[in-house]
DNA sequence: CTGCATCCGGAAGGATACTG
DNA sequence: CAGTATCCTTCCGGATGCAG
């Protein structure tokens, strides 16, 4: 809770802001955090083909680690995105898959990641662009 | 959202990133992150129905701190989603709207949306189970 | 009105070493 | 192979003050 839910403006809406309701907001935030952090957003990515293992996750995601790997993918278990089957046998195996919920993101996480693969260059540009006329001024 | 060229990969799960090149993938990372950003998120909603005022988008996003909101602006400009008009009046004047791109990103930001609005009751649930799970084991 | 500068506490996140 | 635990650095983000 980063800030009260103390009386409720009079919405005033000399800026729009209709789409997120206080009351909602917050939760809003949060699951699009959740949904929208970045490490989250490339394991469910990476799940989209079928089961993966721990290490092959890893291998796929390039400058993640360990350490937050198996945080992200214990949020993701925790709201009920992805499953993990571990397997007893003699060299530890462990698969991480989607769930029925977690395809249901996966539509709106390939969306925008496509976005963002599609306006790479173009954004890249931009930023140099920004960054060469703000150091001239 | 043109993700359909999966069907036709060798489920190659050993090499790195099925979806993504390499050489994008800090940067894609840097973009989800971007449009994942709680702040981010809010600012292009906020002015998704035409320019907005500094002043009045501050207090259209509750909770946001000037310094922050300052801050977000410049990254979205930097990345060029959002233009900042000046207008040299007595009282200043400044207007932000979204670009061309900045709107086709709050397409994909909108699905998120809408998908932590269907779901999020079904995620506090098994959030709650997840940890009472977690608790009694 | 618009926004930058500074300080500062806390959270995020990487590197490494170690366990089952 | 699949994690856990620890340390430590970076960065997020709020509060305040000041300038154009």
């Amino acid at each position: 809770m980063t800030h009260d839910s103390r009386a409720e403006q009079p919405l005033d809406r000399t800026g729009p802001c209709a789409r997120w309701p206080a009351e909602q907001g917050e939760t809003i935030r949060q699951i699009v955090e959740r949904a929208g952090d970045k490490w989250g957003v490339l394991v469910i990515g990476t799940l989209e083909n079928g089961p993966v293992r721990y290490t092959d996750l890893q291998r796929s995601i390039p400058g993640i680690s360990q350490r937050m790997l198996t945080h992200t993918l214990r949020q993701l278990r925790r709201d009920g995105l992805v499953t993990r089957t571990a397997y007893p046998e003699v060299p530890p195996r462990v698969e991480y898959a989607l769930t029925g919920l977690g395809a249901t993101l996966l539509d709106a996480v390939t969306a925008l990641i496509d976005w963002a693969g599609t306006h790479h260059d173009e954004i890249v540009r931009n930023r140099a662009r920004f960054d060469r006329d703000a150091a001239g001024s």
